[in-house]
RNA sequence: GCCGACUUAGCUCAAUUGGCAGAGCAACUGAUUUGUAAUCAGUAGGUUGUAGGUUCAGGUCCUAUAGUCGGCACCA
C-alpha cells in the first residue's frame, strides 16, 4: 500500500483534492464553514460544518459528481500572498479560518491563499497548477471529528477520500480494500467458527472450538518459545485489593476504565494489567545480582472498560489476554537484554511472515517522571539495542509513557496494513513505588532495572490479525482443521478413510471424514470453502495401492502419494510452520 | 462517550405509496450410490433487536433503548 503523506508528488496532488472536495461541498452546501483539510497516510479529508445539514454516505456520490465537473472545467489554481489584515477580512465570515489566522505563528509574516475558479482556501500549499490533474479520485466515508481534535469541542462532519496519478492506482486501492472486506475477521471468524460475539457481553468474545484450537496452538507456541528463552512461567489473580492498585498508580490514573467490586466490605478492582501481580511476585523472594536478569511470563486475562464506540471485533475488546513478560535486570545488562529480545521477536514474528519497523518513543516534554539523565540513558540504550540487533528505528519523539521510554514494533500484513503489536518498555516507576531490590556483589541492595514487554500484544487481537493477515487460509500449522479424510463412496471406501483417520492422529494431524452421502464434488467445494487446507481424497485406487491422494485448498491439482510419503511431507510442512 | 448508518429464519438478502413476512444456502426427511468446487424432491424454520406510540392496518412512520459497523475522542 503506497503511503500517500510520505510519496511527494501524491501528498500534493491530495491536498489539491482535498481543496476540490471543499469546492464542491461549498457548490452544493453554500452554508459549509471549513475546518482544515489535511493529507493522511491513505488519502486526505476536510473537515466541514454544514450547520443542521448533515451529509450521509450516498451524498458522496453527488460530491464526487460536482467534484469531477470543476475539474472538467480545468481552472488554474493560483496562489497569493497576502498580510494578516487582508486575510483576517478576506475569510471575516469563516470563524474557523479567522481561527486558524489567529493562531498563526508569529514567524509567519505572509499569509498564502490558493484560489481555483470562484474558491479560495487559506493554505501554506504547494498545490498542482490546476485541478484538472486531479482525474483519478474517490470519496471514501464520511464521519464526525471533534474540532481540534479536542472531545470537549463541538463536531464537525469529516469527509474522506483518495486521488492517484494514474487510475491504476486507484484501482488497485480500491481493490485492497475490498480484499480487506472480504478478509474482516469478524466476517471469517463466524464463517470458519472461531469466535462468536453475544448482546449480552459487548466487547467480550466468546471462543468457539476452532478458535480454542487456535489459541491453545499460538499460547503453546509462546511457552515452548519463552521457555528457550529462559522465562519462568506465573499466573497471577485476576482480582486484587484497592490498596494495590493505588500502590502502582494505575488507580490514580485509570480507576474510571477498571471494574470493581466489593468483598466483605473491601474494594477490589479486576486487574486492567499484570504488573502490579508482577511485582508482588518478586518481592516474595530475595533476588541476588547472580540471578539477573530474571524473566517473568505471564499469559495474564486483563479486563478494561472501553467505550463503548471503540469497541471492533477482535481488534478492540474488554477482556483480552497480554502475553505479557516482566524482566529485572542490572543496569548493565540493559543492552544485551533488548538485543536479545528484539531478536526473539524477529523469529517470532518471521514464523508468520510478518514483517516489521521499530519505532522508539522517547520522553514525553511535560508529564514524565524521574531524572533527565536517566531518561537519556534509557533512550539510548534502547536506541543502541536496536542498531545493536541490526535494525533501524524511527525515532517518536515525545511519545513514550509517563514511566519510561519504549521501541514500539509495527507488523505489515499481506494486505500492506500496519498494525502495532509487541512493545519493549522500560519501567522506572513500578520497581521505585514498589520497592524493588537486588543484593550486588558487594552486598548492598539496589534497584533492579525493569522491562514490560509484549510480542503478540494481545491473543485475541493477534488472532484477529492473523486472521486477515491469512484470509482465513491459515498454514498447516495453525489451522483448527487441518485435513478433510473424503470417502468416494460414503459406505465403500468408509473403512479405509478410517484408517487414514487413525494415521492422521496417530502423527497428530487434525483430520476429520466427511462420509455424507453427497458427491465427491459437493463435499471438495465444501472443504474448500471452509479454508480447510488438505483434501484427501481415497477410493478404489487408494485402496488398492495403500495411496492417498491430496488436494490443497486453493488448488485443482491433485497428488497421489504412499502413506509414508503423506506422513512425512505434512509432518515436515507442519514442523516448518510455513506454507 | 460523540457523529452517522444499520438490525427481517443459523447465514446472505427480498418484501411498491403503510395492506397476506418471502427466496437462496445451511439444517432435517426421503430418493439417488457418487472420482475432485453445488444430484433431485419434500419438511421444518419468524413476537421483523427490545419497549412504547400513531393508524382500520406497522417489517415499513414516530419516540426511547440495546447491539453492530464506519469514523472521532480514548487506548496504562
Amino acid at each position: 500500500m503506497i503511503n500517500i503523506k510520505e510519496n511527494e508528488r501524491l501528498n500534493v496532488l491530495n491536498h489539491s483534492c482535498a481543496h476540490l472536495l471543499a469546492q464542491a461541498v461549498k457548490h452544493l452546501y453554500p452554508q459549509a464553514k471549513f475546518w482544515v483539510g489535511p493529507v493522511i497516510s491513505d488519502g486526505f479529508y476536510y473537515d466541514i460544518d454544514l450547520g443542521n445539514e448533515v451529509i450521509r454516505e450516498e451524498d458522496l456520490e453527488k460530491i464526487e459528481k460536482e467534484m469531477k465537473k470543476i475539474a472538467k472545467d480545468g481552472k488554474r489554481i493560483v496562489r497569493h500572498e497576502i498580510s494578516k489584515d487582508e486575510a483576517l477580512s478576506m475569510f471575516q465570515d469563516d470563524p474557523y479560518k479567522l481561527d486558524l489566522i489567529n493562531h498563526m505563528d508569529e514567524h509567519e509574516t505572509v499569509i498564502s491563499c490558493y484560489t481555483q475558479g470562484d474558491f479560495t482556501d487559506l493554505c501554506r500549499g504547494p498545490h498542482v497548477e490546476s485541478v484538472k490533474q486531479l482525474k483519478y479520485f474517490k470519496l471514501l466515508k464520511v464521519s464526525g471529528a471533534y474540532w481540534k481534535g479536542d472531545a470537549s469541542n463541538q463536531m464537525l462532519q469529516r469527509i474522506y477520500g483518495i486521488c492517484f496519478d494514474q487510475e491504476e492506482d486507484l484501482k488497485e486501492h480500491l481493490y485492497l480494500l475490498e480484499e480487506a472486506k472480504k478478509r474482516d475477521h469478524k466476517k471469517l471468524g463466524r464463517e470458519l467458527e472461531l469466535f462468536m460475539m453475544s448482546e449480552y457481553g459487548p466487547g467480550f468474545p466468546f471462543f468457539l472450538p476452532n478458535g480454542m484450537i487456535l489459541r491453545n496452538i499460538l499460547e503453546n507456541y509462546w511457552y515452548q518459545e519463552h521457555t528457550r528463552e529462559g522465562y519462568q512461567f506465573i499466573k497471577t489473580p485476576i482480582m486484587l485489593s484497592k490498596e494495590l492498585w493505588e500502590l502502582s498508580g494505575h488507580w490514580e490514573n485509570y480507576s474510571e476504565n477498571m471494574y470493581t467490586t466489593k468483598i466483605d466490605d473491601r474494594d477490589f478492582a479486576i486487574k486492567p494489567m499484570n504488573c502490579p501481580g508482577g511485582m508482588l511476585v518478586y518481592k516474595n523472594s530475595l533476588h541476588s545480582y547472580k540471578d539477573l536478569p530474571l524473566r517473568i511470563g505471564e499469559l495474564g486475562q486483563v479486563h478494561r472498560h472501553e467505550a463503548s464506540g471503540a469497541l471492533n471485533g477482535l481488534f478492540r475488546v474488554r477482556t483480552f489476554t497480554q502475553d505479557d513478560a516482566h524482566i529485572f535486570m542490572r543496569e548493565d545488562q540493559i543492552e544485551e537484554e533488548i538485543v536479545r529480545l528484539i531478536r526473539f521477536i524477529d523469529r517470532v514474528y518471521a514464523v508468520f511472515g510478518l514483517t516489521y519497523n521499530i519505532e522508539l518513543s522517547t520522553r514525553p516534554e511535560k508529564k514524565y517522571i524521574g531524572e533527565l539523565e536517566v531518561w537519556n540513558k534509557a533512550e539510548a540504550a534502547l536506541e543502541a539495542a536496536c542498531h545493536a540487533a541490526g535494525k533501524d528505528c524511527k525515532i517518536n519523539p515525545g511519545d513514550g509513557a509517563f514511566y519510561g521510554p519504549k521501541l514500539d514494533f509495527h507488523l505489515n500484513d499481506s494486505l500492506g496494513r500496519v498494525w502495532q503489536c509487541g512493545t519493549i518498555q522500560l519501567d522506572m516507576n513500578l520497581p521505585e513505588r514498589f520497592d524493588l531490590t537486588y543484593v550486588d556483589s558487594d552486598g548492598t541492595k539496589k534497584r533492579p532495572i525493569m522491562l514490560h514487554r509484549v510480542i503478540f500484544g494481545s491473543i485475541e487481537r493477534f488472532i484477529g490479525i492473523l486472521i486477515e493477515h491469512y484470509g482465513g487460509n491459515f498454514p498447516l500449522w495453525l489451522a483448527p482443521q487441518q485435513m478433510t479424510i473424503i470417502p468416494v463412496h460414503h459406505q465403500e471406501h468408509l473403512e479405509y478413510a478410517q484408517k487414514i483417520q487413525a494415521l492422521c492422529e496417530e502423527h497428530g494431524f487434525r483430520s476429520k471424514i466427511d462420509a455424507r452421502n453427497e458427491k465427491l464434488g459437493y463435499r471438495i467445494r465444501e472443504a474448500q470453502t471452509k479454508k480447510i487446507p488438505v483434501q484427501i481424497v481415497v477410493g478404489e485406487g487408494e485402496m488398492d495401492h495403500q495411496t492417498v491422494t491430496l488436494r490443497r485448498h486453493g488448488q485443482t491439482q491433485s497428488v497421489t502419494l504412499t502413506l509414508d510419503e503423506f506422513v512425512e511431507k505434512m509432518s515436515l510442512e507442519i514442523e516448518s510452520k510455513v506454507r
